[in-house]
RNA sequence: GGGUUGGUAGCUCAAUGGUAGAGCAGUUGCCUUUUAAGCAAUUGGUUCUGGGUUCGAAUCCCAGCCAGCCCA
C-alpha cells in the first residue's frame, strides 16, 4: 500500500516529503486556501445537545495531534485556539477511498472535517466524521506530547512548538491576552483613552535606564527606543486628553535576567485632578477586576511563599522610612552618615557599590531585604526624593515624594506618582539627574509643561510582571512568547 | 561580565575510559466507541564544534558556540 522507500523510513521529514510528492501526484493541493470552520471546539463541545447523538452538525478545523488508530476506524484529536476536540473516523462512514487517505495523514498535519456531534461510551463529545480535507501538511514531525518539549532553548526559539505540545505553556501565554483586555475593560468603563506614542525618540526619558539606539536615514539623525512611556502621556494631558493610558513596549539596553527582557510590556495611566492616593484607590479596583476576570477570584495561591494573595481584601499602606527603620532596627537611621549606612548594609551580607551615593545603600537594602517579603498587596509611601525626578516633593518632609510602590509576591508591580506640573521644579529635577549633559534633558517636554499641565496622578503597571505574578511564572520567558536570546544559526527549511 | 550546570536518535531520557541504548514518534502487520490505546516486527546516531590525553573517549583535559540557574 505505501510506497513509501524502505531505506528513508528513518527519517520523518524525508517520509512527509515523500506523502507529500505522492498527494500532489495524485492531483490533491496539500495547502489549501481556506475551510469553511462553523465551530471552534471549544463551542462545538458546548453545542452538543444533551442525549441526542448526530443532532448537530459541525465543521471543525486543526492540528491533529494525537491519532489512535483501530483498524477499520480511527479515533483522532485536533488542537484549535479553544483547545482539543475528538473526532471519530468510521470506515463504513466515510468511504474507502477517504479512510485510506485519512490514513496516510502524520501527526502534526491540519485538516477540517465535518460531521455531527455525539457522545463516545466513555462520555466524551466527539465528531462523527462525515467527510474531511487536509488542508495544510506538516513536513516536521511535533514534539513528544507526553513529555512536552523540554529544551527550554527551543521552546523560546521555537515557541510554536511548545505552544502546540505544552498545555501550561499556551494557557499561561493565553491569560497574558485576558489580562491586557481585562485591563483595557477596565479603564474604558473608568473613562480612559488609549493612545499610542512614539518610540523612536530623540531623546528617551521618564526613567533612568540605558537606551538602544538606532538611526533614521532619510532625516540623517540618531534615535532612542524608548524607555519609559511616560513624558508623552503627559503632553496628552497638556493637550486635554485627562485620563490617556497605554500599553506598550520599553526597550531597556541593560542584562537579561529572570525579572528582565531587554523588551517589555508597560501600562502607563494618568488622570488629571487626580493624585497618588486617587492612583491607590484605582490599582486597588484595577487588579482585583483583572484577577477575578482572568482566574474568577480575588484570591490566588502564592507558590514561592505558601502564601495566599488576597486581592480583595485590606491593601497594606506603609512608608519608605517606616520599613527601612524597622528593618535595619534603627529609629535614626535617616540621621545618619552614609560610612554608616553602608556599615550597616555590609553587616547585613549586601554588596555595596563604589560608586554608590547614600540612598542607593539605603535602596539596596529594601529591594534586597524588605521587598521579597512584601507578599500581600503593600502600597509603600514616601519614597525618597531621589528616587524619581517626575513626582511631585511631600509637603510634610520634603525627603521624599507623593509616590507609592505597590509590591505584591515580593516583586514591584506599580509605581505612582503625584505628577510634577511645575515647569521650573521639573527642570531643576531634570538638570541634577542629567548630571551636566544637557542633551539628555527633555527640552520639549519642559516646554509643554510651560503650557500648563493639570495635577494628575499616574501609574505604571509592569504588564510582564503581573502576568508572572498571575500565572506563578519564575521567568519572565515564561509569559512572553518570544523572549530575548542570542542569535543562533537557524536549521535551514530545505526546499527538496 | 563572573561562577555553575547542561548539550547523546524527530522528542523525552539512559549509558562514570572498553561494541551508544530505551520509551514515544516513524515504517510494516492485526484490531469498527478508543483515552499518553494495545500486540508483534522493524528503521534510525558527525554523542554541539575544534583540538588534546589514551591502545581505546559520549565519558578525562583545553578552547569555542548555545542554553538554564546564581551573582553583578
Amino acid at each position: 500500500m505505501s510506497d513509501i522507500p524502505a531505506d528513508i523510513t528513518h527519517d520523518q521529514h524525508a517520509v512527509r516529503r515523500q506523502k507529500l510528492a505522492e498527494l500532489r501526484a495524485a492531483g490533491t493541493d496539500p495547502f489549501r486556501a481556506a475551510f469553511e470552520q462553523t465551530h471552534f471546539s471549544g463551542e462545538a463541545l458546548g453545542a452538543y445537545v444533551d442525549g441526542q447523538d448526530n443532532a448537530v452538525a459541525v465543521a471543525v478545523a486543526g492540528r491533529l495531534v494525537t491519532i489512535r488508530d483501530m483498524g477499520k476506524s480511527q479515533f483522532v484529536k485536533v488542537l484549535d485556539q479553544q483547545g482539543e476536540i475528538q473526532l471519530y473516523l468510521k470506515k463504513d462512514v466515510v468511504g474507502d477511498d477517504a479512510y485510506l487517505a485519512f490514513k496516510k495523514l502524520d501527526l502534526g498535519d491540519i485538516i477540517g472535517a465535518r460531521g455531527t456531534l455525539f457522545k463516545t461510551k466513555t462520555g466524551e463529545t466527539t465528531v462523527r466524521v462525515e467527510s474531511f480535507d487536509l488542508l495544510s501538511k506538516a513536513l516536521r514531525p511535533l514534539p513528544e506530547k507526553w513529555h512536552g518539549l523540554a529544551d527550554p532553548e527551543q521552546v523560546y526559539r521555537q515557541r510554536y512548538l511548545d505552544l502546540v505540545v505544552n498545555r501550561a505553556s499556551r494557557d499561561r501565554l493565553l491569560l497574558r491576552s485576558r489580562v491586557v483586555l481585562a485591563i483595557r475593560k477596565f479603564l474604558e468603563e473608568r473613562k480612559f483613552i488609549e493612545v499610542e506614542t512614539p518610540i523612536l525618540q530623540s531623546v528617551a526619558g521618564g526613567a533612568a535606564a540605558k537606551p538602544f539606539s538606532t538611526h533614521h536615514n532619510a532625516l540623517g539623525v540618531d534615535f532612542f527606543l524608548r524607555i519609559s512611556l511616560e513624558l508623552y502621556l503627559k503632553r496628552m494631558l497638556v493637550g486635554g486628553l485627562d485620563r490617556v493610558f497605554e500599553i506598550g513596549r520599553n526597550f531597556r539596553n541593560e542584562g537579561i535576567s529572570r525579572k528582565h527582557n531587554p523588551e517589555f510590556t508597560m501600562l502607563e495611566l494618568y488622570q488629571a485632578y487626580s493624585d497618588h492616593r486617587g492612583m491607590m484607590a484605582l490599582i486597588r479596583d484595577m487588579l482585583a477586576a483583572v484577577c477575578r476576570d482572568v482566574l474568577g477570584t480575588d484570591k490566588m495561591p502564592h507558590a514561592a511563599s505558601g502564601q495566599t494573595i488576597d486581592f480583595g481584601g485590606h491593601w497594606r499602606e506603609v512608608t519608605y522610612k517606616d520599613l527601612i527603620r524597622a528593618e535595619t532596627n534603627d529609629d535614626g537611621w535617616f540621621g545618619r552618615s552614609k560610612v554608616d549606612h553602608i556599615a550597616a548594609a555590609e553587616a547585613m551580607g549586601l554588596k555595596v557599590e563604589a560608586g554608590w551615593e547614600d540612598f542607593e545603600v539605603t535602596n539596596e537594602i529594601f529591594s534586597k531585604k524588605i521587598e521579597p517579603g512584601l507578599i500581600q498587596p503593600t502600597f509603600v509611601l514616601n519614597l525618597p526624593k531621589e528616587l524619581c525626578p517626575l513626582a511631585k516633593i511631600n509637603r510634610e518632609d520634603p525627603s521624599t515624594l507623593d509616590v507609592f510602590e505597590l509590591c505584591i509576591g515580593g516583586m514591584e508591580i506599580a509605581p505612582a506618582y503625584s505628577e510634577q506640573n511645575d515647569p521650573d521644579v521639573q527642570r531643576e529635577m531634570f538638570e541634577k539627574q542629567a548630571g551636566g549633559e544637557p542633551q539628555s534633558v527633555d527640552q520639549d517636554f519642559l516646554l509643554a509643561l510651560e503650557h500648563g499641565m493639570p495635577p494628575a496622578g499616574g501609574m505604571g503597571v509592569g504588564i510582564d510582571r503581573l502576568c508572572m505574578l498571575l500565572t506563578g511564572a519564575e521567568s519572565i520567558r515564561d509569559v512572553i512568547l518570544f523572549p530575548q536570546l542570542r542569535p543562533a544559526e537557524t536549521k535551514a527549511a530545505d526546499g527538496a
